[in-house]
DNA sequence: CAGAGCGTCGCTCATATGAGCGACGTCTCC
DNA sequence: GGAGACGTCGCTCATATGAGCGACGCTCTG
């Protein structure tokens, strides 16, 4: 109680002992006997000094890593693993290389030699594979077909090989295109002897990283290559988001789709078998789709921009 | 060790430990179960979250008074009691209106239903006296002469006189002047009932007041009320300040000086017997005789602005 | 592969700390 | 002036915490 009305002296006398205990790391016992008062008097100061506002505790990072933000995150989806960074939010390419980066540095640090790294396929998880230093001998499992991007920067083989690459450790790839025009082809190159073995590494898989689409226009580049008809049902079906391949509605439930039938990519079922699966979503647009994704559980990290973060964190 | 090079996930988790001990509260034991480890894992995130600069606390007031300054003033010169106000250093008649109350503040703070309260005569006492509110009633004792000053507010007399009415207690005043013509003078005029009385309180002091003046044009007001002479003579003994009337080298000796015997104020004796002496300076030029006066050892209490502060402190 | 070097972990045990309490002094209102 | 309300102080005792240490696992090197 009495908030101002404490005197100067008290005032100033609080502060010395907040000053000693907070920054000198003295024990209270010690500042007792410097100030010649009991111990209890100086908890009692050192109560008034927090409650009154004169020493004030805040914790951030001095990179850019937004501390709060992730940890939030992380709190309110149940996450193992949340990882914010702070950047400017300007073009898409930029956001991506950042949200990149910063998902290298997260897989380099949870990695171990033990585990075996899956990769879905998505422009982020390129760029993070681009950032990513040597791994301790980690296999590496290609967990999706090649989108055809004549534009685009790698496939996902050529991820999965450059990756493993580096590790040292095995490369289990496929050369197949992500989607196909039918349900047979599709099961017929599954049984592809190349194929088959990438897809019989999938239980051994630990840890993987895969992309987040919301479904709509320039929000999954899974959407953007799809044709009319499959874009309309699967928006009727209620899709809202695709996770490297994985419909999944916008509470997060999966949706059996035609065109997972036709594509050569993990299935829901096979994603979450993966122990950790670290989503690396960027645009503050695809807020719905990453709600969706983190509902679902299917996905126990994720790393991404503080804007996007926000906008996920402002539901309603 | 190992300053940046931690990951992101440790980087987040050490974050959120720091907010669950710093800020919420919790122990250390508690927060070990809710994240699933030793407490002293507990710990040593801690101390790592002090060291990387992610916890960061700081020690400041809210209100005017520079808790910072105020501490090292009163360990540098091993004072009682030190109150720095940070306000704009404008014009004298500001920094005198806030440096008494801020004194009025303290004087209200420390002062107890057994002491007697002592003041000297300076424009800030004046000031102080203004904005003192009721004392538990307090007797009052004059410590120096009345100061010629015809524009001046008011005189020692009024302010004790005034400061007595409101407390309820005893006022123990004379009308003389501050400075006479001769030393035969002065001591009759010590003689008389009424000085001889309120000087016999003097033992009974337990609380002063004073300003201090440097021994220079306009920045002491017996400096500017004395003879051209006695300018000179007091320069040449090495007076650098005057304690409302006490005069001391710039080492903090006290000066005997002519002069001296010809004022109806304390002496140095008389006032070193006061067990607590504040005083009230403001102007930054004055800091060499602040300086004085703190290394006197006649002085127990400061209030002062922190631009002076400063320069008393920044001293090589 | 042995073994040194290094870092991390969680233990023991002495110490620091917090919760709660009764004693005391002060203030207020009859 | 007396009775109660209230605030402050420093105690006891249970608990939290820190210093120091040995055990373990990893890495590098010969």
């Amino acid at each position: 109680m009495a908030d101002q009305d404490r005197g100067p002296a008290q005032i100033v006398l609080t502060a010395s002992v907040a000053r000693r205990y907070y920054l000198d790391g003295r024990s209270k016992v010690e500042i007792a006997e410097e100030f010649g008062m009991s111990r209890f008097k100086v908890a009692r100061l050192l109560d008034d000094a927090r409650e009154t506002g004169l020493v004030r505790i805040e914790i951030r990072h001095p990179g850019e890593i937004d501390v709060d933000l992730s940890a939030r995150l992380r709190d309110r989806y149940g996450l193992q693993h949340a990882v914010v960074i702070d950047v400017p939010d300007d073009d898409a390419a930029s956001l991506r290389g950042h949200v990149g980066r910063a998902a290298a540095r997260l897989l380099a640090e949870i990695i171990t030699p033990q585990d075996v790294l899956g990769l879905a396929w998505a422009r982020a998880v390129s760029a993070m594979a681009r950032a990513l230093p040597a791994l301790p001998g980690t296999p590496v499992v290609q967990l999706s077909g090649a989108l055809s991007m004549p534009e685009g920067p790698d496939t996902s083989v050529d991820v999965v090989r450059e990756v493993a690459r580096r590790s040292g450790g095995a490369a289990h790839l496929f050369y197949a295109p992500l989607t196909l025009p039918d349900a047979a082809t599709a099961r017929a190159l599954r049984q592809q002897p190349e194929v088959a073995r990438a897809f019989d590494q999938l239980p051994s898989v630990t840890k993987a990283v895969a992309g987040v689409g919301l479904w709509e226009a320039g929000q999954s580049t899974l959407y953007d290559t799809a044709t009319d008809d499959d874009r309309r049902e699967l928006r009727e079906l209620g899709v809202c988001a695709d996770i490297s391949g994985v419909f999944v509605a916008g509470d997060g439930t999966p949706v059996p789709t035609e065109l997972a039938e036709r594509m050569i990519a993990l299935n829901a079922a096979q994603m979450r078998a993966i122990p950790e699966l670290v989503v690396v979503p960027y645009g503050t647009r695809k807020a719905p789709a990453v709600r969706a994704a983190l509902r679902s559980g299917l996905v126990s990290g994720i790393v991404t921009h503080s804007t996007l973060a926000r906008a996920v964190l402002d539901e309603l």
